[in-house]
DNA sequence: AAGCCTCGCAACCGCCGAGGG
DNA sequence: GCCCTCGGCGGTTGCGAGGCT
């Protein structure tokens, strides 16, 4: 028996979201944080399968997602951990302060792969990289893997180059603690932007920790959205941003060099 | 002005892994 | 060890906007 699909349950709605619906939804996480998006929709008052309502959160809703041009920065370094990564698009948005997945998946296929293709860079091993090659002999059944360059893995090559992926963690372009009266009292769950794991609060708590070269306009942008029980932590990811780039370079190779390593 | 094409992007689909029972 | 649920991810689709003929 396989599993309904999401959102097929009669009554649900699909498609765009209209801006009641993104009000509802704002509201209700501002108030309660995200967390248990199975039931969230319901206590919300929306008529959404909770899969809808993670998503809308991830790539539009959320406060700290950088709207408009990619720059041409930020494509370099996307070409760059692509190279890397291969088709690890939360990986990337991770490093792309403000990017979501869905946002540097659509502008890498797109624009860049067209470009890369256009200029003879786009070769297919960097293509067919990846890092933690799905279990081709599960029991499960198998996605369709036909037409897709980015997934004709050579099985040699993944020998080689396997190493284990970094827990994906997103990197906000300005960190925040929720400070609502209700934080400390209640579920717990208030205060996390995203459903993170133990790790990426981890993270978060060293972020919180980082250094004071915050930049107002994101401050003002984030307060726009969720109001002033919001305390802004600045942290150091406003460095000039080809220092951002050369450090989650360097950071990248390291761990490349980590891991292999470590196979070895 | 109309029809066609291309592009951008929001949203959906289905699979996977983690974790709990 | 098996099964189930849930969150997350990557691939794909579909639609609207804008450009071109």
């Amino acid at each position: 028996m396989g599993r309904a699909p999401c959102c097929s349950k009669v009554g649900l709605h699909r498609g765009p979201w209209t801006s009641r619906e993104d009000a509802l939804l704002t509201s209700y996480i501002k108030n309660h944080g995200t967390g248990n998006w199975k039931t969230l929709p319901k206590r919300a008052g929306l008529l959404r399968c909770g899969k809808s309502c993670r998503l809308r959160w991830m790539n539009y809703i959320r406060p700290d997602i950088k709207r408009g041009n990619i720059s041409p920065e930020e494509e370099d370094l996307i070409i760059r951990l692509h190279s890397l990564l291969g088709n690890r698009w939360s990986l990337i948005a991770g490093r792309l302060p403000g990017r979501t997945d869905n946002e540097i998946k659509n502008y890498w296929n797109g624009h860049l792969s067209k470009k890369l293709k256009n200029q003879g860079l786009l070769v297919k091993e960097a293509v067919t990289r990846r890092l933690t090659p799905p279990d081709r002999n599960s029991k499960k059944k198998k996605k369709n893997i036909n037409n897709n360059e980015a997934k004709c893995i050579n099985t040699e090559n993944v020998k080689m180059n396997k190493i284990y992926a970094p827990k994906p963690t997103r990197i906000y372009p300005t960190y925040w603690n929720y400070v609502t009266e209700s934080n400390e009292e209640t579920e717990g769950t208030n205060g996390r932007l995203d459903s993170g794991d133990e790790s990426s609060s981890g993270n978060f708590q060293e972020i919180l920790s980082c250094s004071d070269n915050g930049e107002e306009a994101n401050l003002l942008d984030v307060n726009h959205y969720l109001g002033s029980d919001l305390e802004l932590v600045n942290c150091d990811f406003f460095l000039e941003d080809h220092e951002v780039l050369d450090r989650v370079y360097q950071e990248y190779l390291q761990l490349l060099n980590v891991e292999t390593d470590k196979e070895n």
